[in-house]
DNA sequence: TTCGTAAGTTCCAAAAAGGAACGCACTTGT
DNA sequence: ACAAGTGCGTTCCTTTTTGGAACTTACGAA
């Protein structure tokens, strides 16, 4: 299956995929969710190939996840913001960064730390139901096929 | 930036994509998840080729997510079963999940709902603070780097 | 005039993925 | 007995995707 095939497809799951799948999109939406906005400073800070950032930047415009905005004109020049599509993604990153965070060990302390901006106090994300509070776990959820 | 390098990266977004960044390997897990657990099985549902499943399989196996179980002998048969650190994975396939459902249309109606167990009501899964209960998004969390 | 900045593009080599067929060690059907 | 089927891969070859470095274009600053 190839890239667009996946984006055919009926499960919601490979649909993502189709969006975030790859080795690259997550960390650069990673940078954009740190306010990083241009092309050189995200080269910089990815360690991508220039080829390759243009092309997923490219791409995550075309799925609306990315607004390309021009700054400057003369000679031309754009920033790269999330876009409410993007920003839905949120939860995504952060249940990645718990999981690695407990389960993927670094060799020195972990990246970064997650905090409220209301009280500053770290933060333990949790997927709930939004209705009953629940906690959702692979233990307490079945999946239903819509067909 | 290759595999390997990616994994000894201080960000968790990073050691995190390491095992799993990659097209397939999360639905690979959305099969464990739903019960698969042998190669032919797989490669069937899933229309990867067995070059990569079988590459797919080894990697998540080093990795920890899943656990090769031998089945029966000669000739030997495995099954591939979610071990603890694969099961923790599950509120990043359900992230995925709910974003893709609510922000990547699909042809026809969406492929699965989430219901629970106890009660069989749908699920509307989100990411709260395991302490305060308070919901977590791009506006009201800061991340700060432990260095 | 040369340097630096920003956002790419071009070119070529290396790595990864797709597709189909083959191998092996059984088990089952006729 | 012999052929076909099952399960889990591996091999071989082609196509697609990355990596890496240099080049381009349009400016502003030293």
């Amino acid at each position: 299956m190839k890239w667009d095939e996946l984006r055919e497809e009926d499960c919601p799951v490979a649909r993502g995929l189709s969006v975030i799948g790859d080795r690259w999109t997550m960390l650069v939406l990673r940078d954009c969710f740190l306010g990083i906005r241009r092309f050189e400073e995200m080269q910089a800070r990815l360690g991508i190939t220039r080829h390759v950032l243009a092309d997923r930047l490219r791409k995550l415009e075309a799925d609306g996840v990315l607004r390309r905005d021009q700054y400057q004109e003369r000679p031309a020049r754009f920033e790269y913001r999330l876009t409410e599509k993007g920003k839905a993604l949120y939860p995504v990153l952060v249940s990645l960064v718990a999981w690695a965070d407990q389960h993927v060990p670094a060799r020195e302390q972990s990246g970064i730390t997650l905090l409220s901006r209301d009280t500053g106090e770290p933060l333990e994300p949790t997927l709930t139901d939004a209705k009953t509070g629940q906690k959702i776990t692979h233990l307490t959820v079945t999946a239903r096929s819509n067909r």
